[in-house]
DNA sequence: CCATTATTGAACTGATCGGTATTTAATTCT
DNA sequence: AGAATTAAATACCGATCAGTTCAATAATGG
């Protein structure tokens, strides 16, 4: 039998974990990368320097943590209607339904920090390149293979390999046209036409 | 009659001013906003920081002149085959062609200084979010004017006039995906797919 | 030659940058 | 109680940031 988990010997942790990256994913999610300091970052996370640098050895290893939790929290919450949905078409449908509502929610950053800031920082940081590569090759095996599943848009596409990597395309649009100000409602229309697009009127 | 531009009294200015700003895009494409620093820039450009405060003003007023000049020498040309090619079907195809030429260019940042560098500080700089988001709004009214004159797609679109917004929005996600290392040859393909899906076998 | 305008390069500003050293506080173990 | 351990808190580090000033120099027109 395994003892319960025991607490460590010294002073305790006084913060949560999940905590302080959810306030520092929004400061990143704001700010960029090199336009977070360590001053606001702390500040917002509730921690002093060493803490952060205790725990995420600098701020490249904290954005990396950052986009992690994000990932957890927000990207892949995108995913679900693409597993969960009776069909791809619906399951496309739902994904986009979920990209609009999290770039366009108020009292938050507008865009995506996969989309909007690091695909920006990923030009001059290849830690941060290969993480979000793996994500958007993931979601796109992932829609090319319910479609072959389902047997649909075969006869429909050129090439129905690439259906997945055209989803994922387009839904990387929507982040930086909510980050121009562009309204729910009106990401929500075009969501709808590509959709339709995509997969006729259903 | 006017007197053919006479030359000022002094010393001529020894820059090209397109020349230096070809030079700023490079920089700030690559390294964002906050991450291009006055030093990387006066390098690159060629000039002293006195020359590039009397000109531009500041950092800010570098950044506003050279969106400028790459929405004069990059972005406007991508929508030259919107108004140049037969029909829209082929504007549009020749539209997403010329964003993957110029995102995947090699020897140069990869995707694009509007929709990667621009709409990320867009989150904090009012300036650069109305001039992009104006730049944007053009392209979405061009492709809904010539959709419009060729009656095309009103039928097959709960709403037509959102076609525009699609294809900008798709348009908007090769950046993205190219600065994640996406070759050349698979956005083609994703470019074709699209043209594919909005506009049908052609 | 003179007046005018621009370039140059360096020095310099105060602020802020990312990152640390040091001390103090809180806890467990012996 | 006291030693050991771990984290928090303050203050501090050198470097770099954007932006400015200044004096010297260079190139032009009048």
């Amino acid at each position: 039998m395994k003892k319960e988990s025991k607490r460590p010997r010294g002073r305790p942790q006084s913060f949560e974990l999940d905590q302080v990256l959810d306030a520092a994913v929004l400061v990143f999610w704001s700010n960029g990368y090199e336009g977070a300091s360590l001053d606001g970052l702390t500040k917002a996370m509730g921690i002093n320097r060493p803490s952060l640098y205790a725990k995420f050895g600098n701020k490249h290893g904290l954005f990396l943590a950052a986009i992690d939790r994000y990932i957890e929290t927000i990207s892949a919450p995108q995913s679900i209607p693409l597993a969960q949905e009776a069909d791809i078409r619906a399951g496309v449908a739902g994904y986009f339904r979920e990209i609009v509502r999290t770039v366009t929610t108020v009292n938050r950053p507008a865009g995506c920090l996969i989309a909007s800031v690091a695909c920006e920082v990923a030009e001059r940081d290849t830690d941060v390149r290969a993480k979000i590569a793996i994500l958007l090759g993931q979601a796109e095996g992932f829609i090319d293979a319910r479609l072959e599943a389902e047997g649909y848009g075969k006869d429909a596409n050129p090439d129905a390999s690439v259906t997945g990597a055209m989803v994922v395309v387009a839904g990387l649009g929507f982040a930086p046209r909510a980050r121009l100000g562009a309204s729910r409602k009106s990401l929500n229309k075009i969501a709808d036409g590509l959709v339709h697009q995509f997969f006729g009127a259903g």
